[in-house]
DNA sequence: GACCAGGCACATC
DNA sequence: GATGTGCATGGT
């Protein structure tokens, strides 16, 4: 009989974690850095991420007081290397905005709001979608809620773990119903599937030297 | 020069 | 409800 999902999964995170370490995610300093490369980070590569947080930390801006204040065109100048720039700059303001309007400006209120309700009114947030909003819960807030993203979705579908066209919730599900509840966990797996994300799935990427090649994949499997 | 990157909202059928 | 499209820079 085949192994349960989540011994499958406790296996590829062993394997991960052998061949790869403790990657100390969220490569952010602090909560409000992470919330803000968590929005400029969507559908662009890391790095040029990190040209715009240096470009916003040079204009002395990366915080979230100075970015309530802030034009929104100066804004987006800033943050041009990330790509998207006028949409983002638009999101990091919806953002604080509503941080202010809802929560006085105060991070640590957020503490206080149960997970799923906190999700509800992020998700309501213009910008910030189930990826985004599970990024800031489980990596600023340190809640146990699992980010699902690209490369989740396609090492699960060469795995055969899920189905292809799956859609977020149902591959967040498989996480969060076969391991327990722990934010720690959470944030080393997730962080671990972008580390071999990076090196073994792209979409053309080979799977030779994979940490998960051993298990059972198959690796003409088209994105999930 | 094409392809890809730690998405999301919105229009259209 | 599913599918397509716009948003944009920078590395390979």
């Amino acid at each position: 009989m085949a192994s349960s999902t989540g011994e499958q999964l406790m296996a590829f995170y062993d394997a991960l974690y052998d061949a790869y370490g403790p990657q100390h995610w969220w490569p952010g300093e602090s909560p409000t850095e992470v919330i803000i490369g968590a929005i400029l980070t969507q559908n662009t590569n890391w790095t040029n991420v990190e040209k715009a947080i240096v470009r916003l930390r040079e204009a002395d801006v990366l915080g979230f007081e100075a970015l309530r204040d802030i034009d929104v065109q100066v804004l987006a100048e800033h943050i041009r290397p990330a790509g998207y720039y006028n949409v983002k700059a638009r999101r990091l303001k919806t953002f604080v905005e509503w941080l202010w309007r809802e929560h006085d400006g105060d991070l640590s209120a957020l503490e206080r709001l149960p997970l799923e309700s906190l999700r509800e009114q992020l998700l309501q947030l213009k910008g910030i979608g189930p990826e985004t909003a599970d990024s800031i819960l489980l990596y600023a807030l340190g809640r146990p809620t699992f980010v699902v993203d690209a490369y989740t979705a396609r090492i699960l579908g060469r795995h055969k773990i899920i189905e292809s066209g799956a859609d977020y919730h149902e591959i967040k599900s498989v996480f969060e119903n076969a391991l327990p509840p722990d934010p720690a966990l959470f944030n080393e797996y997730h962080a671990l599937f972008v580390a071999v994300g990076k090196r073994h799935c792209r979409p053309r990427a080979r799977c030779e030297g994979c940490p998960l090649e051993h298990f059972e994949h198959d690796a003409s499997t088209p994105d999930a």
